[in-house]
DNA sequence: CTAAATGCAAAATTTTTGCAGTCCC
DNA sequence: GGGACTGCAAAAATTTTGCATTTAG
């Protein structure tokens, strides 16, 4: 998956879809969608700017985030787990599952007990042991198509 | 589910949880609980700052903080779709799903294409229209069941 | 050439920490 | 009474912004 095949095939979609997106294809730009896409831990900004530091001693985290955050805007990676900026809690702590609106960004729970007796693929085996499986549905809910329409 | 009936169960439930874990059962820890059991849209500290500040006006921020960081370590509430502190992010575009390490943190990507074929609860409707679904697997790592044992 | 992107510095936001005083058990 | 907890203030960590300069197309 993180092969160099795949990076290069990654880069090329990527430069295709800058141009479709009128993005200018920076040096730092290519370098930091390269080190991403050749990266098999979720990195931070954080990160992704000090492994790049060598490359690109120049670079400043500030880039990083913002090219992150253009990247992004234009689905081109993704925010892993994530709801944007601060941390979020609940205190429903039976199984439930999340819908999440990608317009207004509300989380609503849902039940889904079928899903528990649902096996999940038989090489999760050799990662280690599971201890709890949670769906997260993205969307658009009524509230905001509705608003959309309107 | 957010009934007074159910917020009362929860915050017994609470009560004892904090006896069996030796923590004192404080005005703003019961504050705190309360208002994060009986909301429906998971809070961030801020958020449940703000709402309490009519009934507590000297709470401060960083007893929130540090209050849902206790409430979570001794697993009473949990904190939503977040990777502690920073944001990460992938170039992996195509479905996937995660697991999680509880233990080091470590995100790893599976693939699980049948997964696709299994139909949600039809509630779901009623919410709005589903772009995508994943699964996030939560346990421990191979590496981190080995360690302990060592 | 020109609009867009970068780097720098500084600010804003979010979260954590040290410490003195307070409160639960 | 004593250790745990809180509030305050200050710091640390994370992310965003304004502006002058540089660069891709």
């Amino acid at each position: 998956m993180m092969d160099a095949e795949s990076v290069h095939g990654k880069l090329k979609d990527f430069e295709d879809a800058c141009r479709k997106a009128n993005l200018k294809i920076t040096h730092q730009r290519l370098e930091i969608f390269r080190e991403l896409a050749k990266a098999l831990d979720h990195p931070s900004a954080e990160t992704l700017y000090m492994r790049l530091h060598k490359k690109l001693p120049t670079l400043s985290l500030d880039t990083v985030y913002r090219t992150l955050t253009t990247f992004e805007d234009f689905g081109m990676i993704s925010r892993v787990e994530t709801v944007k900026s601060q941390a979020r809690f609940e205190a429903e702590m039976s199984e439930h599952h999340h819908l999440i609106c990608s317009k207004c960004g509300k989380i609503t729970d849902f039940e889904w007990t079928s899903f528990r007796e649902v096996d999940l693929p038989n090489e999760i085996d050799h990662w280690g042991s599971v201890n709890k499986k949670n769906v997260i549905v993205r969307g658009i809910c009524n509230k905001c198509s509705s608003l959309e329409q309107g």
